[in-house]
This record gives C-alpha cells, sequence and structure tokens, in this order.
DNA sequence: TAACATTGTGGGTAGTTGTGGGTTAAATCT
DNA sequence: AGATTTAACCCACAACTACCCACAATGTTA
C-alpha cells in the first residue's frame, strides 16, 4: 500500500553488490508517479549520505536554484556544491540503481546499507556513521528537538 | 456504536500471533472515515510503545514534515527519526495489520497486548511495560498532573 | 431457544521481492 | 582501430509477504 506520490518513509537494510548496485525499496519504486519516468537523482547528502531524489523532486530543487542570483557568493557555493555531484540514474529491472565509487566514498559506505525514506527524498547510510551522526546532533542541541516536538503533534 | 469519526477511546486485550500480526478492534475500525482507504500507518511511540495512526492523521504529519528544511541540522534529524520507524499497513479482511520484527522489539512486545484508543491515534503496549512506565512517570513528577488540571476540565 | 452474524485467531499457498551472477552492448582509453 | 572498462539486460533462486480459507467463541436477532 502506498500512502502519498512520491513521498517516503520507513528504513530498510539492504546491501550494497560488487558492482555498486543498491536495490530501491519496492514500496518506494511504487510510491513514484509516473512522470518521474523511473529516474532518481543522486547526490551527496548535508549529512555524510547519499541523498536520492525523484526525478520530479528534483526538478523542484532546480527551479530553486535557477532563482539565487550569482551575485552573492553565498548562493554561487551553494549552487555549485548543490548542482555538482547530482547525477540522474534510471532503475533496471530488478529495481536497482549503481552508485559511483565516488559517492560510495563520500557516504563511507560498505556491504551493509540503510535506506531511510525522508519524505520528499531518500537517505543512503552506513549504519555505524548514521549511529555517529545522530549522537552528536543531539547532543549539540536537545532543546531544539524538543521544541520541534512541540510544534508538530505526534 | 461509534462517536466522533477517526476518534479512538477505550482499551483491548489482543493477542500477536506468530506472524507478528494483531487485530484491531472491530470498533476502532468502524470509526475509521472512507478516505482511510483501511490503512493505518505505525510507527515508534514515545515511551516504549506502538503509535498506530489512521492514514490521515499520518499524512497531516508529513505535511508538517516536508516544510522542514534539510539544510537545518535539527531539522534533518528531526524528520528522520520520525519519518525512518513509520510504515503503512493495511488491515487484511479478518481486520489485522502485521507489526514488523523491529517494532514488536522496540516496544518489548510478547503475545497478551493492550490495544489503547488515544484519541487520534493508538497505543499498543505490553501490559507490563505499561504498569512500569506508569509507576515511573506518576513518581517522578507528581506536581506535573496538578498543572494539567488547570487547562482541562475533565 | 435456535438460527444467524460478527469477531478474534490460526494456518496454507501463490506471488512478490531482494540478491547474486553471467552475457551482451556501449563507452572510454591507448 | 583495438583493447579494456563500464553499464544495461537477462535469468535464477531463496525468503518473505499478501491474500485466502477455516473455525471457534461471542453476541445478536427472530
Amino acid at each position: 500500500m502506498t500512502l502519498t506520490k512520491n513521498t517516503f518513509i520507513g528504513e530498510y537494510a539492504y546491501s550494497l553488490d560488487s558492482k555498486g548496485r543498491i536495490n530501491i525499496p519496492a514500496k518506494f519504486r511504487q510510491a513514484l508517479s509516473k512522470n518521474n519516468k523511473n529516474t532518481f537523482v543522486i547526490s551527496r547528502g548535508v549529512d555524510s549520505c547519499i541523498y536520492v531524489y525523484p526525478l520530479t523532486q528534483w526538478q523542484e530543487i532546480e527551479k530553486n536554484l535557477r532563482n539565487l542570483s550569482s551575485l552573492s557568493s553565498i548562493n554561487r557555493t551553494f549552487v555549485r556544491n548543490t548542482a555538482r555531484y547530482a547525477t540522474p540514474s534510471t532503475y533496471d529491472k530488478q529495481g536497482r540503481i549503481i552508485l559511483s565509487p565516488s559517492l560510495i566514498k563520500y557516504a563511507n559506505l560498505d556491504k551493509e546499507v540503510l535506506i531511510i525514506g525522508m519524505i520528499n527524498k531518500m537517505e543512503i547510510w552506513n549504519p555505524a556513521q548514521l549511529n555517529k551522526t545522530e549522537n552528536e546532533t543531539i547532543k549539540i542541541n536537545p532543546d531544539a528537538y524538543d521544541d520541534l516536538a512541540e510544534k508538530i503533534i505526534l
């Protein structure tokens, strides 16, 4: 059962094979609307992980980047870092995409890999790396987390 | 007889079967409005229990999460922790949903299970765990109950 | 009271999903 | 152009999950 189109939730433990392929969870593929053409855009995450956007979502981001004036140096840096590592990738008949060696190295990926639904995109993590990152983030700013939790009624 | 749509009250003792399935009380299913498509979203509770949201209620949460920019690290952590443990589950012809092994472990569930109506969602508990949690909470903070009395008329 | 409907619980089966590897076609480099 | 690497496509299989049927216990209606 799929909920909202192009929306991803849940966590999946998969493995990266010797060819650098990784399976996209069946539920995530089913959530894609037709106009995504079975294609994702893969890029470096803000944390040490890989972002995987459905094509249409990425195009939204492109639109926003287009509106950032290159007169500001922060803007230039931001656009550059967002655009430079992004690659489109269509999944094969078994539902797998290929990750480039450069991305695998960036996210510090090993064989065991965690795919996490992040609503408008998914993240690919080395489980150990994720634990480390989570611990650090909460430690730095525990109050901000609680503030968010109060605004959003769970 | 159901009162308000998508609202759950009452307590039910059910059992978890060998396949990790658990029955949703008939009254709770009847309370669901049509646009829930017989589907719940199951996730980790704040306490050691499992949250079960009707689809429409979860979509409200999704909407809020979608508006949090991933440029803030607290936002990323919050979205990740909220989304990663959530799974959609449509109940079968007998009215049961499936709980993942990971959730069963998190809530420390055994065969005997308690389903509690929590107004906008339901909670699934191991009865022993619930007792323990209740005792601890009241012991730690007896005044908080009095504070609430000022906000809510019973 | 008898007949019936509903509800909670158990288990079997067929289709789907994740994963590995082999083969061919395309791209890249020398 | 030929050689080497890279990517797309195909097949195979084990594990899992969704779906179906069955039945006992309880509650409801005639």
